[in-house]
RNA sequence: GGCCCGUUCGUCUAGCGGUUUAGGACGCCGCCCUCUCAAGGCGGAGAUCAGCAGUUCGAAUCUGCUACGGGCUACCA
């Protein structure tokens, strides 16, 4: 018989992430980030962000404001919280400490909580001894819960160090834990000791700011990580006597590296500014971490963004840890930039690289692409199926950046340009590239030019395009022929021929 | 030590007692397409559902135990 059924699934979806500014925000935490904001999207709920700063001594701005700008470049746009404000705030722990102090305080004059004097000295006395009789509870003896309320209040009044404790009802049952993903998770009533709940030096602990905090900002599921499964029975014990209603509670499990431990820079990025800065699109981003420890359907792998805030469900999430996986990370992100329209890919992959590349110059993607849009557009459309992470571009980019001075692939030469009979290749596709002129210089007529040249010299196609290849783009891979000439211009094509006929033989 | 969680192809997962010769995706291999490299299409290998014992006419699906991995047990979060 549990008395945290108080269910609070009848409240409007209000679902909260909250981050602590001790470090940058790891993929892990923007999975949870992710999934609470694609629930409170598909519940048409609430999305609130709030800033747990409550250590001082780890908590930075600067790590906030990198969270926060992790934040909008995953693109989760929450409702309340930093920048934003809301009804519910401050949304920084920092702020709240007078809530808290009041909470608490509340707590004591309610019964419901008492001052303990303990020292750490005897705590780690008893704890030892309940230890060394293999006592199956060792939790806190409650040596000072029946310590008349007034005398309490005397000893604090004269200023003797103490916490606060809550009090746990001597009569509670078992506490059952509504998990979302878990089923219900029963804990054994003697589990629980009454455990601090502000510390002596007046700050509150983690287990009780947390409930106060969700309970006051009206946090209908907690959806968290895993690692607080077992906290929350404690949790419980702090919404009871707040007397406020229980959320329902979602644990998700923790992301691993390829060993099988859990992921960490040995692993290598970590961070999502990482990911961000290696070139992932953020939308591939996010569909990744999405499928990682949930599922649309068996079947379903490119999960738009718009998919997800509509059709996420806690149901789907599943119960165990999940391996990260960089090479299906780059798949999807493939997948999405072969969705792009050449225009789009132009302007956020092919120009922001060439630009950081140092090979186009200007004062930004957009005006950059704007002073040759067909000719980045037909760039796009042959690199396109050619890149799954976009600083792949740069190379493949590069040949068409040398003017006539062409950078040739020593092995490349060997292999193609320095054969017998290559000369003749050359000559030939200069002859007949000089008579498609300027003005119908495009990939067709290019194509069409050369087309009949492999069977007239008496060679295959391989060899003559080879050549031909190595010639015009230094190596002996390249995007498609025909194409990568009209970039490269008439002048530029035919000087190259010319150039080159040195190398063959 | 105590309490709690987890375990389906290498990886992410579908599966919620019979429709399962366990489905899909990444990766891998092969074929097709092809002037190179990709993209795309087609096909293949790959999981005795951690193990054991039960329940049941029937179990990946329910129960118990064991093993392995993880978490909590702090005046950390």
């Amino acid at each position: 018989m549990s008395s945290s059924d108080t269910n609070a699934d009848a409240r409007p979806v209000r679902v909260r992430f909250a981050p602590s500014p001790t470090g940058k925000l790891h993929v892990g935490g923007a999975r949870t980030a992710i999934y609470n904001w694609a629930f409170a999207r598909a519940n048409h709920g609430t999305f609130i962000l709030r800033i747990d700063d409550t250590d001082p001594t780890r908590s930075t701005e600067e790590n906030t404001q990198i969270i926060l700008r992790a934040m909008k470049w995953l693109g989760l746009d929450w409702d309340e919280g930093p920048e934003v404000g809301g009804d519910y705030g401050p949304y920084w722990q920092t702020e709240r400490l007078d809530i808290y102090r009041k909470a608490a305080e509340k707590l004591v004059a309610d019964g419901k909580a008492y001052y303990c004097f303990c020292t750490p000295e005897k705590l780690a006395a008893d704890k030892k001894a309940a230890q060394e009789r293999h006592d199956p509870f060792q939790g806190y003896q409650r040596t000072c819960r029946n310590i008349d309320p007034a005398e309490a209040q005397r000893r604090v009044d004269a200023g003797e160090p103490h916490t606060i404790r809550i009090k746990v009802p001597l009569d509670r049952g078992d506490v059952v834990v509504h998990d979302a993903v878990h089923g219900d998770v029963t804990f054994e009533a003697n589990t629980l000791d009454d455990f601090i709940i502000f510390r002596s030096d007046g700050t509150p602990t983690y287990n009780f700011a947390t409930v106060v905090d969700d309970s006051m900002m009206g946090i209908t599921h907690v959806i968290r990580g895993d690692d607080h499964l077992s906290n929350t029975p404690r949790q419980i014990m702090v919404y009871e006597a707040l007397g406020a209603p229980t959320p329902t509670f979602a644990h998700i499990s923790m992301i691993l590296g390829p060993d099988g431990k859990k992921l960490s820079k040995r692993h290598g990025a970590t961070s999502v500014e990482e990911y961000r800065d290696a070139g992932y699109d953020s939308d591939a981003f996010v569909n990744y971490l999405a499928l990682l420890g949930w599922a649309l359907d068996g079947d379903t792998t490119i999960v738009p963004r718009d998919v997800l805030a509509k059709s996420f469900s806690l149901d789907h999430v599943s119960k165990n840890p999940a391996t990260f996986d960089l090479k299906k990370l780059d798949w999807i992100n493939g997948q999405y930039l072969q969705a792009m329209t050449d225009e789009q890919f132009s302007l956020t992959q092919l120009v922001p690289q060439l630009m950081a590349a140092g090979l186009e110059a200007g004062a930004d993607a957009k005006a950059v692409y704007g002073a040759k849009p067909q000719w980045f557009d037909l760039l796009s459309s042959i690199l396109k199926p050619r890149t799954t992470l976009a600083p792949q571009v740069v190379e493949k980019s590069r040949f068409l950046y040398w003017g006539d001075d062409v950078q040739f692939d020593e092995k490349s030469v060997n292999k193609n340009l320095a054969k017998d009979g290559t000369r003749a290749y050359l000559e030939a596709a200069h002859d007949a590239l000089e008579k498609v002129d300027a003005a119908g210089w495009d990939a067709a007529a290019i194509d069409a030019a050369l087309e009949p040249l492999p069977e007239a010299l008496g060679t295959n196609k391989r060899k003559f395009y080879g050549a031909v290849r190595v010639a015009e783009c230094g190596n002996q891979v390249s995007p498609p022929l025909g194409e990568s000439l009209q970039l490269l211009g008439r002048d530029v094509a035919l000087a190259r021929l010319q150039k080159a006929l040195p190398l063959a033989k």
